[in-house]
RNA sequence: GGCGACAUGGCCGAGUGGCUAGGCAGAGGUCUGCAAAACCUUCUACGGCGGUUCGAAUCCGCCUGUCGCCUCCA
């Protein structure tokens, strides 16, 4: 399907549908954030890339975005069902620190990590442990509804008191506990509820007093508490990874509707996984590729470093809702295009700066209308960035062998400018190489050397002296360096 | 066991009832002292079996395979 409308798939209903926000030109849109109790690893990029683009490209539609990310620091449990221990709690034990000193590191190392990616950082980023207040409130007007009653300390959701449990994921509540492999707890009314507040014991290192004794938030209850904080009962879109569909969110709808009466988020959107080998990359899994080993080249399963604009250009050629599968392989053949798009984008770049004084006599043919609208039909479909990314090599390769022609398009600037846009706007990609903002030559010596080389190698080029010239091309070689003849000149490309 | 996805050429990966996806790799060529880059040309496809249709890789059914969720997870 293309459009000249957006359409966004919707888990909701399973289908896609012309997307009408509620408040135009506002849109609120809520992303279930990271539990920060590890590095982000590459399944985390291809979460918050795929929704950090659905932000870009609303904003480019006009729209007036509110995106609310939440940072989990407490409530996810470890291990076999609810018995187990809060993760960021186990980790502080392990290492001797206070929870929030873990929660405090990974949060940073979450956002210098999506810096690097070119994820913009969210409009609001709340933490559940600043909102047990709110969670609290929430909680109690539950339980004052009939939806949620409290047990031994603890608080569980009542699901047979939501009719609409399970429309999200599409299963019913026999089918949520029948085939459950896990030991429900016992206080529970029935198995498929779902605990809204733990009670804590003496070890328990992350504890707040409640109306219901000293204890914890279950996890589901922050991403409810807080969205509807930040963005009103109601609102536009909700979106996370596809894990996340069964129970996460189908107990967020369930106990966020039922507490405000309201319905919940309009649209659904769930990401798909990154496989490694064919299977899931995970945290818990023990398979997961930290983005700073990307960076780094310091994993065991990496051959080297990857630039994160090349990892995001990688995940950009693929579509949010289908699986990822990575490889090497496949990252460098993202790097190879991804690098020849951009000497393409740049050429269109040169001659229009060149040209900026030069009218075009002659000429009425236009380049931006075909290729805006190939690539706005194609984000339109659901946020098709593989397609219209496609749009772009297509379209840019015509324009440039048209200008190679000497028949340049009239419309010279604007589509340079709309470029520009579509790049680094949209796509939150950038034009330079990788290699130009690389601090690691910043040594003015070693520059004034590496130029003073290309200059007697280019006199010996003159003099037809080859033997001398590839002794110097080759000797640069051995150091990462490598040379580019052109009529230009000679270009050189450092160090990855 | 229950629920849900997916299966495209050497690789990655869009899409679609009849019309070129795109990228990478490969082949040939132009250019170049050579190399690289760039440019031009070019090859390979829709898991299997049935059905619907004038026509299906695209719709339907069955089969096979892979994956996800049902337990924290982007």
């Amino acid at each position: 399907m293309s459009s000249s409308a957006l359409h966004v798939y919707n888990t909701l209903s399973r289908k896609k549908e012309l997307f009408e926000p509620l408040h135009a030109p506002h849109v609120g849109m809520y992303v279930c954030g990271p539990t920060v109790y590890g590095n982000a690893h590459l399944g985390h990029a291809k979460s918050y890339i795929s929704f950090d683009i659905v932000r870009r490209y609303l904003r480019y539609l006009g729209y007036k975005v509110r995106y609310v990310q939440n940072i989990t620091d407490v409530g996810h449990l470890v291990g076999d069902g609810d018995e187990g221990e809060d993760k960021i709690s186990k980790i502080a034990r392990i290492e001797q620190l206070d929870p929030m000193e873990i929660a405090e590191t990974y949060t940073y190392t979450y956002f210098r990590d999506m810096d690097a990616l070119s994820v913009q950082r969210p409009d609001i980023s709340p933490r559940a442990t600043g909102h047990i207040p709110e969670q609290i409130a929430m909680i109690q007007n539950l339980i004052d509804k009939g939806h949620a009653y409290a047990c031994n300390g603890n608080v569980y959701f009542d699901v047979l008191s939501a009719p609409k449990y399970g429309q999200l994921s599409g299963r019913n509540i026999e089918d949520a506990t029948s085939g459950t492999r896990v030991e429900t707890a016992s206080d529970k009314r029935n198995p498929a509820d779902f605990a809204l507040w733990k009670k804590a014991d003496d070890q328990h290192l992350m504890k707040w007093l409640s109306p219901w004794g000293v204890g914890y938030p279950g996890w589901h209850i922050e991403c409810s508490a807080m969205s509807i904080k930040y963005l009103g009962a109601h609102f536009d879109i909700h979106g996370g990874g596809l894990e996340n569909q069964f129970p996460h969110h189908e107990c967020e709808i369930a106990q966020s509707e039922c507490s405000t009466g309201e319905s919940f988020a309009k649209y659904w959107l769930h990401n798909n996984m990154v496989t490694l080998d064919g299977q899931k990359m995970g945290k818990s899994l023990g398979n997961a590729i930290s983005l700073e080993e990307f960076f780094k080249g310091s994993h065991p399963l990496l051959k080297r470093s990857w630039n994160p604009q090349v990892i995001r250009f990688f995940l950009l050629q693929s579509h949010y809702r289908s699986t990822t599968d990575f490889s090497e392989k496949a990252l460098e053949a993202a790097e190879t295009g991804f690098q020849s798009l951009r000497t393409t984008l740049q050429s269109i770049l040169a001659y229009t700066q060149q040209q900026h004084n030069d009218q075009t006599e002659g000429e009425t043919h236009e380049a931006l209308p075909a290729l805006q609208a190939a690539f706005e039909s194609a984000m339109n479909d659901d946020f098709n960035t593989a397609q219209a990314i496609a749009a772009l090599f297509d379209h840019t390769k015509k324009i440039k062998r048209n200008i190679a022609d000497g028949l340049p398009p009239s419309d010279l600037h604007t589509l340079q400018n709309w470029l520009n846009i579509a790049l680094t706007e949209i796509l939150g990609l950038e034009y330079s190489e990788p290699n130009e903002t690389d601090s690691s030559f910043n040594d003015n010596i070693s520059e004034y050397l590496l130029h003073l080389l290309i200059d007697l190698r280019t006199k010996a080029r003159m003099e037809r002296n080859f033997e001398l010239s590839d002794i110097i091309r080759n000797r640069l070689k051995e150091l990462d360096i490598e040379l580019e003849d052109s009529k230009e000149g000679t270009r050189y490309t450092l160090p990855k």
